[in-house]
RNA sequence: GGGCUCGUGGUCUAGUGGCUAUGACGUCGCCCUCACACGGCGAAGAUCGAGAGUUCAAUUCUCUCCGAGCCCACCA
């Protein structure tokens, strides 16, 4: 296609930028080169004050999704702000490959389960899982244009780290080592929440409910003095055997006659005592209620309360154990339909209703919770719970509302953090057993330990001389792992100037949904260790959710996959949309290929935009101003000063508004079309001087905006920059708004917009072209400091002002 | 049950105690005007969820209700 500017009455002059649009093609070799020159490496050695995120590492096994990677653009633009406002800026990528999702997806690849193969072989599984999903990971942010330190794997400062590293794993174990020397961990055993699908203990943190549909069973109990029946409501039939106690409202006038007398258990004939209590709801079932040791999160509680001594008849297998007789052996499902077989048998059960029942759930394998009695290590956390508020209170949040989050989670822990899982794919806990007083032996700090396979590094027992020992079979949690990151990226107890130095870290990104694990976990499990708060501001984003609204999920084939969104557009415009549709720390918000597309005609009317202003070079020193270009030089003023104010506090939404704005309205529609003839100055109309600053004034305004634009579309602004002044936009500073008293116009910008549009549809309206002549106007006399450009904007003979 | 959001043209969204309520997509009309037809100019389209209150004035503040979503607790 030819452009039109090419001979013509546009003659001798030329666009230097040819093609007419921004394509995607360019970015691949812009972001190839940023990587081969190490262009956001981290310098050790800068005086600069580093900016430092705490970016969430990804599990690497799945593709990004469009959420994560909707969030890493967004910490990219923070980071590429903080570099032109003159921070060192620590920005590292980290990959999760701990943990349950690893062992889960080893399990699915090589159909087995954990126990099924030796520790060794199972650990081999996952490595193999590990190594067919890393890079995928990478090429996906690298296509971004996310700003990385570094695209290597290592233990230098910015480079990417993994969390199952020998380095990350030694710093996690130091963590218990301090944390246990300062007497912050004990071992205990305790009714937990048990995943039998996992087959470990988990902490509150990572039940979630789900609606299951399940029976309600009314069960006909007796009384032992006298002989009556009594009937109860009960979802958990295979509990019957753990029963303690039955209970009543103290308000319920019907079972008074109850209280003090003993009731005996179905099937099973125990005898256990009938009391009021106030946890059971009149209205609910029959009134009445058994307590059985640990059928929810109530019972254990209750329990805990009455001093009843909890029976447990879930093994740690998951399977029924001797104390439900006849059910012993079987799986909890499989129990409960045999308890109702004999009930049903016995007549003993009066009615069976469906219901849907809110039942606690693993987060990871969604298999519904058991509550069984473990051995397990906990991290001390109730101590702190008022240190922790106050913590969360000193953060500053952003948007402060998510702040309330974090706090309701803190009031609502009840229990220390049991922080070790029976797994193997995880950061070992580093202990040894002396095998004769079984006293336990932690070893030095500053290596990575494996103690079910390594010798123990003491010789002997220190307690009783002994000299053998064995190792520590249980893993760490993995929020125990996750909660180092930021430490680790600030090489806490690895080197100590720098962490001092550096530390607080400036920001931790995250979503909303894991504020109570990994939020909450890292500012407890650092404080512990530091005495201090590890973060300065808090970025919380929300969710991405799909046109309609909706949440987006595989089984709903509503996903929008990053990878396709860059192989369609690039990322420049994915880019765009992340800051302009996403006000994404106030509500949920949408996401479509639509929506994504949309942004892209405003990366080309920027592109064409520069491609006008590069056919008027800047003159070398800034001339004395036109009142039209100093309009203009306000306009854009007015967007610096307001883009720094909202970038500082995470806001790119606002600004991006403004600036695309600022580029369709303002800048092309008004500026543009009322200079252009000054600019050209063909005819001569004009003095050099007022030609030379229109030149000057639309390069200016033009750099300034690109320069706001650099974080949020870096391929295009760069590209654009270097055609423009030949420097690379990496190493200019983000605009500062232009000091000393602005001259104030006449007019303001709606006023001259409107002023445009009035004559463009009189014109419109008589059916004559926007060229066409006007002989005579009268405008109101705001406008005479702009008149000669007005004039010859809309062709006007005559003008004059009332 | 406790807490937190949100409800603005067909769809999505901005915004504010006071001019005729922002913009985008979509729809319709006209225009290839020397940066851009992935463009330009213009038109139609909203009693700002319902009701009450505070106020000279409410879409904006308060309360109640209706509707949507999220988090926490709980459901024997």
């Amino acid at each position: 296609m030819e452009t039109k500017n090419k001979g013509g009455k546009g003659e001798g002059r030329q666009s230097k930028i040819e093609e007419k649009r921004w394509d995607k093609v360019i970015e691949i070799p812009i972001a190839r080169k940023w990587k081969d020159n190490k262009l956001y490496a981290f310098d050790r050695k800068s005086k600069k004050p580093v900016y430092s995120i705490d970016t969430p590492p990804p599990y690497v096994n799945t593709p990004v999704h469009i959420g994560q990677a909707a969030t890493y653009v967004l910490m990219d633009m923070f980071a590429r702000f903080r570099r032109m406002t003159g921070h060192n800026v620590l920005f590292p990528l980290g990959l999760d490959r701990n943990g349950l999702p690893i062992e889960m997806a080893a399990e699915r690849k090589f159909g087995i389960k954990l126990g099924d193969v030796t520790r060794e072989r199972f650990i081999k599984m996952c490595r193999s899982v590990l190594e067919e999903s890393s890079s995928a990971t990478e090429e996906t942010f690298f296509r971004l244009g996310i700003s990385f330190n570094s695209w290597k794997a290592g233990e230098e400062v910015g480079d990417i780290y993994h969390t199952d590293s020998p380095d990350y794993r030694s710093l996690t174990q130091d963590s218990f080592i301090d944390l246990w020397n300062k007497g912050l961990i004990y071992e205990d055993d305790r009714i937990n929440n048990f995943c039998p699908g996992c087959g470990t203990t988990i902490a509150d943190a990572e039940v979630i409910y789900r609606d299951l549909p399940s029976k309600f069973n009314d069960i006909i109990f007796r009384v032992k003095e006298t002989g009556e029946k009594i009937i109860i409501g009960t979802t958990r039939p295979e509990l019957i055997c753990t029963c303690a106690m039955v209970i009543f409202n103290p308000k319920d006038d019907r079972y008074r006659s109850l209280e003090g007398k003993t009731a005996v258990t179905p099937v099973f004939g125990k005898e256990v005592p009938i009391k009021s209590h106030p946890y059971a709801e009149m209205d609910k079932g029959t009134g009445l209620m058994m307590m059985c040791s640990a059928g929810d999160l109530t019972d254990i509680r209750f329990f805990r309360e009455m001093n009843l001594e909890p029976l447990i008849a879930i093994g740690s297998n998951g399977l029924m154990n001797e104390h439900a007789g006849f059910m012993k052996g079987l799986t909890v499902q499989q129990a409960r339909g045999k308890m109702i077989e004999v009930l049903i048998e016995k007549k003993l059960l009066v009615k069976q209703k469906d219901t849907v029942h809110r039942t606690p759930v693993c987060e990871r394998s969604k298999d519904p919770i058991e509550f069984i009695s473990m051995k397990e290590f906990y991290l001390k956390q109730m101590d702190c719970k008022k240190k922790m508020l106050e913590l969360a209170k000193k953060i500053s949040f952003y948007s402060p509302r998510s702040r309330q989050i974090m706090i309701d989670w803190i009031n609502s822990v009840s229990i220390d953090w049991p922080i070790s899982r029976r797994r193997y794919y995880a950061t070992e806990i580093p202990i040894w057993y002396c095998a004769k007083c079984k006293h336990p032996i932690l070893p030095p700090k500053g290596e990575y330990y494996q103690p079910w396979k390594d010798k123990c590094p003491w010789e002997t027992c220190p307690k009783c001389g002994h000299g053998e020992f064995y190792g520590e079979d249980r893993v760490f949690d993995t929020w125990f792992d996750s909660s180092m990151s930021p430490l680790y990226i600030l090489k806490y107890s690895r080197d100590g100037e720098f962490f001092r130095r550096n530390s607080p870290c400036s920001l931790r990104p995250q979503g909303k949904e894991i504020i109570r694990t990994w939020l909450y976990y890292t500012v407890l499990k650092d404080y512990l260790l530091t005495g201090e708060l590890i973060f300065r501001d808090a970025w919380i984003n929300y969710h991405i959710v799909d046109d309609n609204g909706k949440k987006m999920s595989k089984s709903l084939g509503n996903i929008i996959d990053p990878q396709e969104v860059i192989k369609r557009f690039g990322a420049e415009p994915f880019r765009m949309w992340c800051a302009i549709e996403g006000n994404l720390e106030n509500t949920d918000f949408r996401c479509s290929f639509d929506r994504i597309e949309g942004t892209h005609k405003t990366l080309t009317k920027i592109w064409n935009v520069a491609r006008f202003v590069s056919m008027f070079p800047k003159p070398g020193k800034r001339p004395e101003l036109e009142p039209a270009d100093r309009w203009i030089m306000n306009e854009v003023n007015k967007l610096v000063k307001n883009a720094r104010k909202c970038y500082e506090k995470y806001d790119f939404h606002t600004p991006a508004a403004e600036i695309k704005h600022f580029i369709w309205e303002t800048f092309a529609s008004n500026y543009i079309e009322m200079v252009k003839t000054r600019a050209y100055n063909e005819n001569g109309d004009f003095s050099k001087q007022e030609q030379e600053s229109a030149c000057f004034a639309l390069n200016h305004a033009l750099e300034t905006v690109l320069r706001l634009l650099a974080p949020v579309n870096p391929f295009l602004t760069y590209r654009l920059y270097e055609e423009l002044t030949g420097k690379d936009i990496h190493f200019t500073e983000f605009p500062e708004p232009e000091k000393g008293p602005e001259k104030k116009m006449q007019f303001t910008t709606e006023e001259l917009a409107e002023l445009n549009s009035g004559i463009w549809k009189a014109k419109k309206d008589k059916g004559e072209s926007l060229k066409s002549e006007i002989e005579k106007m009268e405008m109101p006399k705001k406008f005479r400091e702009i008149g000669s450009d007005l004039r010859r904007m809309h062709n006007i003979s005559k003008l004059s002002f009332v």
